[in-house]
DNA sequence: ATTTTTTTCGAACATTTGTTCTAATATATG
DNA sequence: CATATATTAGAACAAATGTTCGAAAAAAAT
């Protein structure tokens, strides 16, 4: 009967943050493991902290969380077709969201749905989805997202011929466009997701 | 300036679920949100409750929980080298885990990092993850994920020529493989990510 | 058996926090 | 402009909640 009374307790906060989608208070620990006291249960709480296990604010309420527990994902905005006017990642445009993991995720993430098939030689078909860092400007070589006009994104390898700078597709049909002012860099594509 | 107070205190209360993994208080909301008055909150979050995109229990701090942020998101695992011997899912095969939205989740889902370059044609490339459903046998013209020899898994198209069943590699290099009995069907690939 | 360590209890206290009510102010509507 | 509606403010209250301290009880170690 005896078991592991931290273990015990650590598995309820896991499982009422799963479920109800907040921690529980002290007394309610106290309750649903049997401690008549809530002094007991910030005895077994500070060792779960001590090890790591779990974190709280100091006099906040229901602020436990399970460092274990942590989402390792987020997610970032999937923009389709650009409204006229409106700011790339306007409300307006986004059609979805996409998870990236925690580690690699910074504000600078968002994603695009491909169109067309210009890229497909480099293994980006039509309506896959491209996640890009705006925190990283494309260099040559690069797979980068390109803002046309300021109407439309396309996705193009970069590339210098000679002294001046090319959208490259990766696609035979295809023509090399030359970048001139009406084409502003959007940043680097760094990761591809597709449903088969 | 004036925008909407409602939605502002809304994507307030995600976000800091997302990031602190706890809903904020009435006062730090009034705070954030430059409202003098935690009745002024109430009367808001009394109308996102209406409106159903917020959900609290009475009485209960910081038990605000938004209805549409509910993670969307499961993880699936990613299974690498598959050690001889040990099942497919097996603990120690384990090399990370993915993502995928939470309507398309099931148990039968996992990933496998894609070896080689039998499938670059289909656009699938060396250390690409795929995600397999192992509740969908692979059909004709499908890409499936099949175990040789109870020890190597492998993607490939599957294709019926003449009366044999084939592994149908997406590369010219690469040869037809008929299906004997060495090879098992493992399940249909739904959806790919790769790291660019 | 004695000592030490771990665990639990009880109670009191200080904050945090949700709730409610009334009034003031702003905004919209006719 | 007058009226209705929506929004904000302020204050006071009650309840929920985290914190702390000393002591008791239980378990483990010597």
């Amino acid at each position: 009967m005896k078991i592991n009374k931290q273990n015990e307790i650590l598995k309820f906060i896991q499982h009422k943050i799963e479920n109800e989608g907040y921690s529980p208070s002290i007394r309610e620990i106290a309750e649903k493991v049997n401690l008549k006291s809530t002094s007991s249960v910030q005895y077994h709480l500070d060792n779960l902290i001590k090890k790591g296990l779990l974190s709280k604010k100091p006099n906040q309420s229901r602020t436990l969380t399970s460092n274990k527990l942590i989402s390792t994902f987020k997610s970032v905005p999937i923009v389709g077709e650009i409204a006229a006017g409106a700011p790339l990642l306007a409300e307006e445009n986004k059609i979805g969201e996409i998870s990236v993991p925690q580690d690699k995720f910074s504000e600078n993430l968002f994603a695009l749905k491909i169109n067309g098939d210009s890229m497909i030689d480099a293994g980006i078909f039509h309506e896959d989805i491209v996640v890009i860092d705006k925190g990283v400007e494309p260099k040559n070589g690069d797979i980068g997202a390109f803002m046309i006009n300021e109407t439309e994104a396309t996705v193009k390898y970069l590339d210098t011929i000679g002294n001046k700078r090319y959208l490259v597709p990766a696609n035979k049909i295809y023509e090399n466009q030359e970048i001139t002012s009406n084409v502003q860099p959007i940043g680097k594509v760094v990761s591809l997701f597709r449903d088969i």
